[in-house]
DNA sequence: GGTATTTTAGAACGCACGTTCTGGAACGCG
DNA sequence: CGCGTTCCAGAACGTGCGTTCTAAAATACC
């Protein structure tokens, strides 16, 4: 509270405060509005002398330009989200998965700059060993008997995890879906997940693997 | 440079060249300039994109208010200002969800008691408003019909929120699903994701919203 | 008291800026 | 080829928002 204290130190708390949240900084009247000032030119003014005092730095006719300097904020760096650090993996997004199309460069290794999208990794999503994993964006509806729909974002491991029962990308002739993986003898009984589709075998050499599915990932739209 | 190369990673980049240098984010004019983009639609368009990929989140009508959520930006790091601690949400886990189960008292408010099991959603799966959001843990294959199996975790939003057409968990005689919701009149229609399966209408009184999906996470075993 | 300085009120101005609409080009698919 | 989808152009609209102007309180100093 303290409502007689000087207003300009109130109006940096809030802007602390306000950052803390956002990432962005207030519009005049947000200020006006959280600390309960009856006029815009007030605030101005209280920024002014904000300003002449070195405590923030402002850009004219810019929105919410506003830098705070003197970055001794109260307790800024306090609560705010993320009160336990938690461990959480990015891991790199190569491309998308579709059926009838037929993978990009997207294997192992080839991580060439360029694309630096990523997503981050709940740690409860992550299995033991973070190594070689990456994400593929599923586009299409191929892939729904693996409780898995357009948008979705799936994870992937190495392929060389890959044990019989897993859920893997495999893609044979270019067409890639994601099937159960058997592999029985010579060739590989590839299973979907929904029980009314037919299970498909292919000589073990025609199929190739490009990973176990450790975890999926759908936002669903507003 | 690289004048071919795709233009929503050529606008990630200004932004993250534009934010080493100022404190704030740049207006849709300045990076149109800054890309040499020929149009505010452009880069609103190009804006959206990002958005729906997760790279960044734009709040509407608010001026400079992009914040750039996939943190992995070349050198942002460099210099100084809003290190944007990699930003992440805890959800409490409040319970369990499984069809002809009646849903236990995790209603909105419950949190209090000790240290509920957590689960922290990456920041492409956040919703813009992050007030209210609980995890359930999906039971049993009554929802595979929206792409959702047992021992898959939903984080739901806010009934408040729901609108029409949102998927939502809803219950009725304690039987309980995700369905897409519709209000229509004084009866609720409750729509399968599946178009094979029969739509459900109820009248609005026996039906009871729990909040709308805005996410799904699945861990699939090794 | 009177005058000068600081602080506050309220309203208005005007540009900045996010958004939207229409239309066309470019690309993909059968 | 036609048709749909994605992407780009340009302009216009509505409003968010910094700014400024006038005026009145509040405070200070004598």
């Amino acid at each position: 509270m303290t409502p007689k204290s000087n207003l300009p130190m109130r109006i940096l708390d809030f802007l602390c405060e306000y950052r803390a949240d956002r990432s962005y900084m207030p519009s005049i009247r947000e200020i006006q509005a959280g600390c309960g000032i009856s006029s815009t030119s007030v605030v101005d003014y209280n920024l002014r002398l904000l300003e002449r005092d070195g405590h923030i730095r402002r850009s004219p006719d810019i929105s919410r330009a506003i830098e705070i300097v003197s970055d001794i904020c109260p307790q800024s760096t306090g609560v705010v989200s993320t009160p336990q650090p938690i461990e959480l993996t990015s891991v790199p997004i190569l491309g998308a998965i579709a059926a009838g199309e037929p993978f990009h460069s997207f294997e192992a290794g080839d991580y060439h700059d360029a694309d630096r999208e990523t997503i981050a990794l709940p740690s409860e999503l992550t299995p033991r060993n973070t190594d070689g994993l990456y994400a593929l964006r599923v586009k299409g509806y191929s892939m729904i008997d693996a409780f898995i729909t357009d948008g979705d974002i799936v994870v992937l491991g190495p392929a060389s995890d890959v044990r019989n029962g897993d859920m893997v990308a495999a893609s044979r002739d270019g067409e890639a879906t994601l099937k159960h993986f058997h592999l029985e003898g010579d060739h590989v009984r590839l299973m979907p997940a929904n029980t009314t589709m037919e299970p498909i075998i292919v000589p073990a050499d025609q199929v190739q693997v490009h990973g176990r599915v450790v975890a999926v990932m759908r936002r669903v739209a507003a």
